[in-house]
DNA sequence: ATATAACACGAACGTTCGTACTATTTAATG
DNA sequence: CATTAAATAGTACGAACGTTCGTGTTATAT
């Protein structure tokens, strides 16, 4: 038996220690920065090492190839929003308490300007949504994986009894998503100021409309 | 006195003729559909005239710039969103029934995939929100003509005793955008094929709504 | 018929892209 | 210390990028 290794393209990774895995992670906090603004094709390897103050090649040895750059990218981004987003918000009570906190977090994320380019997720969404691969499969995963953290907690608000039963929570998750990606929009690309007010405004009226007298009071 | 002829990179535009004209139409044809799949950096002049079975200079030549050539993909594009979506809602009673026919021809036209990539302003929005320049500056100001269009049919459908007087027309405005955007979101990156009828339902309902009984009925 | 201008082409420019191979520096371990 | 492997740098490559140039080709105008 031959040792059979036949995967192309495929660096053998190097068992990383403590300072690789600094560099990498100081690799992917600019990545995810230029990302969000010139979008996952506009990251190039050149850009990206030159503001790092490091070599290409000595940047590209951390990843594979460009599109493992993207992955890495992408996932990085993912973490910061579960850590920002997702994770905070369990600390709220299940229901509308913790429903409510989702959705604050997630516009304090991208008004507070943590990133250049707004919001990482809707960007990479629709610069990758007609294309093919492993990138695009991922990002669709990931916005999967979102949509369905709101349903679930609209479908908890209802369990607790803070929610009318008779809504449907795969079709208020989608208003709500749309609400809020519709803030981004006006914010980053008409600078209306008055976009995040706005949608919290819309999102909090809608709810209070649906929601029972049990419901615990919104801010 | 010199000529001061100090204009760099423009290119003394030639008179166009008929035949010219008809190339560079087909050149933008094609244009707005990579575009609208691909991004317009993603649209690059090599990929453009091969797939036009052109010459890069031959196809260049009818732009003076990369950039010149985004301006006119995005102008023309423009063109045919008012061509598909706004002039014929005009036909349309004002009031509900235009504001209407605004929104279903709107969503008609990125659900018939008239273009690959979908939502030809959608994807051009997210992609410039962050940049600088002419061509965001261009796109920015079609993306308010457009939200501008919808909020005078929803001031139109208030001045028809259509809509509750009480309804913030900007805000409506924003709405409705934000869920139409909501739906291309979820059709082109999820797949999810429920996405239109859904915005479409959810539209409908918010407008039954908030609508006064004089308001003629919607479909 | 001839002059003129619009149109299209092929070849080449310099630059940057992603990627590959090789060499050097750095940190940990015996 | 010496050894070793990981981490970074150096160099080079072919392809593609936007762009320019000179030259034919086609259509209009004289």
């Amino acid at each position: 038996m031959a040792k059979a290794q036949l995967s192309p393209r495929k660096k053998a990774s190097p068992h990383r220690q403590v300072r690789g895995l600094r560099t990498r992670e100081a690799i992917l906090v600019r990545a995810v920065d230029i990302a969000s603004a010139q979008g996952l094709e506009g990251l190039t390897v050149g850009s990206l090492a030159s503001q790092l103050k490091m070599s290409k090649s000595g940047l590209f040895a951390h990843f594979g190839s460009k599109e493992d750059l993207q992955l890495a990218t992408v996932d990085f981004a993912r973490e910061i929003f579960i850590k920002e987003v997702t994770r905070p918000a369990l600390a709220a009570r299940k229901g509308m308490p913790r429903l409510w906190a989702l959705l604050e977090r997630w516009m304090d994320l991208v008004e507070k300007q943590v990133f250049e380019g707004g919001c990482f997720f809707s960007a990479a969404s629709f610069e990758f949504d007609s294309r093919r691969g492993v990138v695009r499969d991922r990002i669709a995963a990931i916005m999967h994986e979102w949509i369905g953290a709101i349903t679930r907690a609209v479908y908890e608000a209802q369990k607790a009894g803070h929610l009318e039963r008779k809504t449907d929570p795969t079709r208020l998750a989608f208003e709500i998503h749309a609400i809020s990606m519709g803030a981004h929009w006006a914010y980053q690309l008409l600078d209306d100021k008055q976009a995040y007010p706005r949608a919290r405004t819309i999102l909090l009226e809608k709810l209070r409309g649906i929601s029972t007298p049990e419901c615990p009071h919104l801010p």
